[in-house]
DNA sequence: TTTGTTTTACGAAATAAATCGTATTTTGCT
DNA sequence: AGCAAAATACGATTTATTTCGTAAAACAAA
């Protein structure tokens, strides 16, 4: 059996597959259009990059209409997944409650999702 | 004023910066046999490695021993921050309450770690 | 002081990532 | 069909990152 190899997103990949996780499906001009809100390239920049990672299979696309329609192929969870994991050993000294501490101080949370990690606390104490 | 530019470092320089901010100073000898437990490379790649950081001035280094000891410039929290920030944006949507349950859920936290989260969280909410 | 070992300096190669120019193909109009 | 605009393919260059060989310098100890 073949397990298929984790293929670590490069910076510039993570950005083109956090549009296409939002949109789930988008053309190459869409995601250069979100992407030159927040960072300066050229369109055949966006292009070639979507083709590499159309190559390393970490999008697919259909050419059956007239542009070619990207979507993702990894999933956001397993990319998470691995990131955090390397992020909580290299970062914070491999506490992954420090993380938790830090990303609740830094960025503001509503009431509604303090709620919910709270109802996740509840839980995780009762074990 | 001039204010300086932040560097982020890259992965091998993290996996460096993780050792020396749990050290607080080290040789490259200490450094390369510590990486050398989870990963291969030879000695003078670690030593290049840590002459680079430090030209980029993410690790200053004290000569006035025998051999060069090392040490860290960037803190851990600024650099903590930026890339956090990095992954939230990236991976996250935006959220950091989704990173916080991504975090509590994969990674096993003890009571007392509970326990200090739900006090963080007794905070956030009273405001 | 001579010799072997460790450490450092340095250059260069190998690899990976990002950028872009140009050419070709496809599409949409008229 | 013929033309302009948009999309794609592709190669090449640039820049960043990682790796390592070799030589020089510093050190230890016989």
């Amino acid at each position: 059996m073949v397990t298929s190899k984790y293929i670590k997103p490069t910076e510039s990949e993570l950005e083109i597959l956090r549009i296409l996780w939002e949109r789930h499906k988008a053309s190459v001009r869409d995601v250069h259009e979100e992407l030159s809100k927040t960072k300066e390239a050229g369109y055949t920049t966006t292009l070639k990059l979507m083709q590499i990672m159309f190559e390393k299979g970490l999008v697919g696309r259909d050419g059956s209409m007239k542009i070619h329609i990207y979507y993702p192929v990894v999933s956001r969870e397993k990319t998470q997944k691995h990131l955090l994991g390397k992020m909580i050993t290299n970062l914070f000294g491999g506490s992954s409650t420090e993380l938790v501490i830090h990303a609740l101080g830094n960025h503001k949370a509503s009431p509604e999702e303090l709620e919910e990690i709270q109802e996740l606390l509840n839980n995780l104490k009762k074990q």
